[in-house]
DNA sequence: ACCGACGGGACCGCCCGTTGTT
DNA sequence: AACAACGGGCGGTCCCGTCGGT
């Protein structure tokens, strides 16, 4: 059952994804998140024991709704080329009609993240793993078995090639 | 002529160049830069007004080394094909042979910056533009002109896609 | 009759009592006594109006207990130099065999009060004149009346020498 | 030579030394410091890195004060007795005429320290074996063997038992 | 030209107490 | 009667920038 609190520590996640992925995982402070939130830090640190806490989980839900949109858009797609473009479009979107504000939160975390908030940086980097290698390096590696794609092609180089293009772009586009 | 404080004023921004691009034009506090440089407060804020002005003149520090690489692989070569591979192996050699550490400075500065700082993301912009349009987009214009590249292609639309992936291969690295 | 409310609000006490002698009347947390009482705040708050009000309770508790030490052991002893004994006894007691962590309250609650505290201050004052004064002090002056001891001793000075003694001797052993 | 700032230092210690033994170690804030400093929290972390770093040369100082009272009154006396009344006097002082508010610096330190103080805990026990093993024991132990003292005493219990009542006593004059 | 002391403010984390809900 | 959510505020720490002195 949703009690208050569920729902609250849900509206916090949301409104604080916005304002990490925007001002940086690093730049925010908590007076931004009780301005996007609403709450005091009491209510604030009632659900997170620390900003860093509040940050992961932040992270966890946007690149939770990125990751929720790449199965959507490859759901029904067999072929490989239909499939690589709906990665493309999910990218696309991060422009043109943005889920939350700032850009790749992938990028954006890996780009802010010093080597004081490791957990955070380890998450990015496990995320952006998962886009590259388990999503779009799989895609090719497919489409060079079922003779889709050229068969000199190197699955994880060309995977590698378009997500950096991909980030670059939505970077560009800032 | 060289006087010491000229010297000294090289030396800062030298050392707060790669400070800045490692922990972040935001991140990268005083007591970072005094470290780096050796020196104290009252030595750094002789030379530079302000923590910003000395984060602009870094970031022209650090884009002027990048430009200068540019220029330099560049000339000499007069093929489309071979000006592109220059400028590709500028961003090999950012993650190979890197002349500060932390990466692509555009890139950096681009992500890192908030709203709090519009002059430096003004510049990054900018910087990022002449890399663009100025020198990318015109080697595959004048490519296409001489016939060396298909005529069907978009100057601009290709410097951006290769831009773009070269700035996200060298986020991808770190 | 002991309702379920009445329990528990002994429950508190006692715990409290542990905690405030250990972590000092000022030092400890409402975390740290929710976390002893396996209550949450609302439970504490529901016994008690206040953390001072609380901490009162807890107090004249942990003195409470030493009194009734002091009681038993001067039970059925009527000779000066076995009734002084008894209450080393009891001091010794509270190293050796402690009823709850953290030494004496008495002395720890005098160091620790601030002039903030000026109630719990009071009651730890007056729980040591009572056992200086109406405690030991009389020993010594019946004792003396009884010729048991040297005529020419003041017994409220003797008896704050015996006292001050064995408080050091409690901090002392920390 | 005394600069500026080893003169302003100097200052921060002997007032932060009244404020920390009479608030105890922990419950002085910052807030009170800069009241009895006169500086503002700058000012006072420019000196020291930490309220604990404070706090510890705080209590060196205060300990210091006792340490050299102690030496200067036991300069010139070479009889045991006269050694121990010296010693006397001086926690006598501590009451009369105290070089600062709040009592006894070791008994504050040792009854207020938690175990999140552990530096300051151990300084507090060191200082305290100190004055009762290194100083009152050995002026016992050199009495009996000149035979000014009965030679039943054990040197190190009948110290403890004069530290344990003087601060005890220095500790009820409160 | 460079150092070092200092101010004043913003940061995150934790505090105690109140309120509504079960 | 007990829990859980929340407010508002104080805690120590670190920040950047200024200014007097060397």
């Amino acid at each position: 059952m949703a009690t208050k609190g569920t729902l609250t520590r849900q509206h916090i996640v949301e409104r604080a994804a916005g304002v990490f992925n925007q001002r940086g995982y690093w730049g925010a402070s908590l007076a931004d998140l009780m301005r996007a939130t609403g709450l005091e830090k009491g209510g604030i640190y009632n659900h997170f024991g620390s900003k860093e806490a509040l940050a992961l989980e932040a992270f966890e839900h946007s690149t939770g709704i990125i990751r929720g949109q790449v199965a959507d858009a490859l759901a029904g797609r067999r072929d490989a080329a239909g499939r690589l473009h709906a990665v493309i479009d999910v990218f696309r979107r991060l422009v043109d009609d943005p889920p939350f504000p700032g850009g790749c939160p992938m990028l954006n975390t890996a780009v802010d993240s010093d080597d004081t908030h490791p957990a955070l940086r380890a998450r990015a980097q496990a995320v952006m793993h998962e886009l590259r290698v388990d999503t779009v390096a799989r895609i090719v590696q497919r489409g060079v078995q079922r003779g889709e794609l050229r068969d000199d092609l190197d699955a994880e180089t060309e995977a590698t090639v378009l997500v950096a293009a991909l980030e670059g772009a939505v970077m560009l586009s800032q």
